[in-house]
DNA sequence: GTTGATCTTGAGCAGTAGTTCAAGTTAAAA
DNA sequence: TTTTAACTTGAACTACTGCTCAAGATCAAC
């Protein structure tokens, strides 16, 4: 029986998601979406049940992605806060002109989508709630080193730094000012570090 | 000659504005439109040229009654300081439950939008470039009162506040957590009156 | 070589998109 | 009362949407 594919089907989510994550998930038309993964109508539908079922693989791919890119930093850094601090850098200001968009896919997604795309919403939430205790993880790691105060609260400190990144990638779609948010990345480090 | 309209412009644009604000641009249809303002295509069409026509009317009155919001709270409050955080705390928390979105709007435009449709983009990054410097100015007014420590730099803390807005309403989609994100404001503003 | 299940192809369907415009309505001006 | 220009109406146009499916291609198993 002949059921090897011919595509590669990481490769086919990996180019689903560049153009969804650039362009929104109602803006991106199915011929779009044909002639980036290089596919045929019949076999996208036939792996992935329709445009949301492409969809929710996009956002996998993405979350899956941005886990990993956070665990390398941290590796990299030999430092749970220097790791985080250097994921933030790379995601915000570093990765930018590569990036298909400025925002965070899933802050994106959960932007534009209502009530009308359940699935998906709750979907792009869930992988949110994921990052931000991913977060908490790091930061209950960092403080267990002597990295934070013992006075801090991880998974509040999590929310907080899941508003700035949310916030400061919005924020560089409409200014451009690179400056002012490398430097508001360093003073939330700053005071994250400081007991008060 | 008859050059009276039967319906109320400002009346049209705000409803439009509504569904606009709750659906974003791409998943409003023009009929969805007619349908909430009460009007057929052809009146549509003579008063605002396209369906981005009315769009930009909506953007330019969110942000003309989001304005009056924050002058309206300076008022009540009696102080700039007191004002601002009063005007964060209705816009975030308040009005979350009659809002079409808990999204700002303009955030939630230049998140939606990219540049294939550059006119509606760059005027929603030019009104949230206004709403940055409505704060700035509120912060020197406050800085001047002696409400904000001398060593403040009102600009800087503009753009923080901006972060800090955009990024709670998007987080609180995500979260629901009001209690946490009300916790976060207070923080903000108490780190605002801190001399660092 | 034949079989047979899996996968691919692309023309095409039914529905919706944004928009237009000829015909009709309205009411102030003549 | 007639004229006239502004305004309203809604059918209809073209383009495009997400998606289907009959026909063809592929290849391991026999």
């Amino acid at each position: 029986m002949a059921n090897v594919a011919k595509y590669d089907r990481d490769d086919v989510i990996r180019k689903a998601m560049l153009l969804f994550w650039e362009k929104g998930f109602h803006a991106t038309s199915t011929r779009d979406l044909q002639q980036a993964v290089d596919l045929r109508p019949g076999s996208i539908y036939s792996a992935f049940g329709s445009k949301e079922g492409l969809f929710k693989e996009a956002l996998k791919h993405y979350a899956a992605n941005t886990y990993a890119l956070l665990q390398e930093k941290i590796q990299q850094q030999g430092s749970p806060l220097a790791g985080l601090q250097a994921f933030i850098h790379c995601v915000v200001i570093t990765n930018r002109s590569s990036a298909p968009s400025d925002m965070c896919m899933l802050a994106k997604t959960v932007a534009e989508l209502t009530d009308s795309s359940p699935e998906l919403l709750h979907q792009s939430q869930a992988l949110m709630k994921q990052g931000e205790l991913s977060f908490a993880r790091v930061l209950q790691e960092a403080q267990a080193l002597g990295e934070l105060p013992a006075s801090a609260d991880p998974e509040a400190l999590a929310k907080y730094i899941q508003v700035q990144v949310i916030g400061l990638r919005t924020y560089l779609r409409t200014s451009d000012d690179v400056v002012a948010v490398e430097k508001l990345i360093e003073d939330t480090f700053h005071m994250l570090k400081t007991p008060h």
